[in-house]
DNA sequence: CGATAGATTGAGAGTTTTCAACCGATGTGG
DNA sequence: CCACATCGGTTGAAAACTCTCAATCTATCG
């Protein structure tokens, strides 16, 4: 396997024979709770169908979105790998169905098949850029930047699920009624367009270079 | 190898004898660069002595330290598993020595020596897990504890590096003059003590501990 | 149709930064 | 080894930003 790999392949189909057969499937509703932060990891998890979030709760209940999951993507890998308990609750943003294999049988699969494990790495070293990215952009950029920006990323990677101002604040670092307010501006401004709870974003690009203004 | 592992192994000692052959050794003067932001990535090191910092640098300058490397840590590896440019520039904080391995070596390694990728992956697991905490906390915490949680966490970890005002500042996203404040509200508090530039904890303990009660 | 969750808006408060001035430590060249 | 330049640190006052709280409105769903 060349390092060059395709983003867009699925763990699942390229684990080894042996750990396909021990793929189970599990379908959870809307706002259920798949494993919550603190719990020792199980399973690790391959989204079939849905959405599910990654959240950190603190102490005084606030939530920070820190990753979302759709179809083909999995998650828990990453608890299974340090060896440390779950560091964050995910929840199933909409109805979802997923596969999961044991920890036991992932383990199995990492130390013996390498192709896997290097899928795995890969996308784990892309996950830590995006992480580090939302950090510096956090400490350096303003709330209005950093919710465009957001929007437009959310709308380009999840295409399929319609964000509430709630989801788009936790994901970057702001309150709901701060992106309200900022959503009220980008509408006057023509950037989106509103239908009810709805957003569309018209022009994509025009977004994009928007936000990016703003940083200047 | 089993996923129970030595936290403290370095990588450099774990590599397959053929890769080991091609080790080669460099050293940087304090503040000297050893990879820009944007450069496609050719190596990948691991700190011999001395102190690396991994800094993005925004567009108006703002400089966030998103890791330190310390002895027998490595650095670089992100951006070739992810097939990226770097996207942070790091620098010497101290006069360092590195040890280093080709891009080709290295990949060569991930795809020959499965001990060595999953200690590479597990590391970057708790990397994740480190990052996405930072930003979960840069979200929902407020300056003082930021501050007085990243000072307790620097000395722990890097307890022979004196970290400047700007610097625990860069760590958590607070601006020097604030993070000078702080430290005068924690000298009289007791907490720490200063001896001219240096800072010292009294009780790291007691550090943490008032850090944590201040988000109650 | 009523209940509930989500969205909006305004006013005021709180936090952190910005800007500016000044101080003290450190290290280097003459 | 001193003089001085430089870098890092401190402090105050004001400004800027974002949040909080509260009231109100609007969708959506059973």
């Amino acid at each position: 396997m060349s390092l060059e790999f395709n983003n867009n392949q699925y763990l699942f189909n390229i684990l080894s024979e042996k750990a396909k057969k021990e793929i189970s499937s599990k379908v959870f509703k809307k706002n259920e709770i798949v494993y919550h932060q603190g719990d020792e990891p199980q399973h690790v998890y391959e989204v079939t169908n849905g959405h599910v979030g990654l959240i950190s709760i603190s102490h005084d209940g606030k939530e920070i979105l820190l990753r979302v999951f759709n179809k083909g993507q999995f998650f828990g890998h990453r608890t299974l790998l340090s060896n440390e308990t779950y560091h964050a609750t995910t929840i199933a943003l909409t109805n979802t169905q997923v596969k999961s294999i044991s920890r036991r049988d992932f383990e199995a699969e990492i130390q013996t098949n390498n192709e896997s494990l290097l899928y795995i790495t890969q996308v784990l070293a892309k996950e830590l850029r995006r992480s580090e990215n939302k950090f510096a952009e956090l400490a350096t950029t303003k709330v209005e930047a950093r919710i465009l920006q957001t929007l437009a990323f959310l709308r380009t990677r999840y295409p399929n699920y319609q964000w509430t101002r709630k989801e788009v604040g936790e994901y970057c670092g702001a309150k709901t009624e701060t992106v309200s307010r900022i959503l009220t501006k980008a509408h006057n401004e023509g950037l989106i367009s509103k239908d009810g709870r709805k957003i569309n974003i018209v022009d994509l690009e025009k977004l994009y270079e928007f936000a990016e203004n703003l940083k200047a």
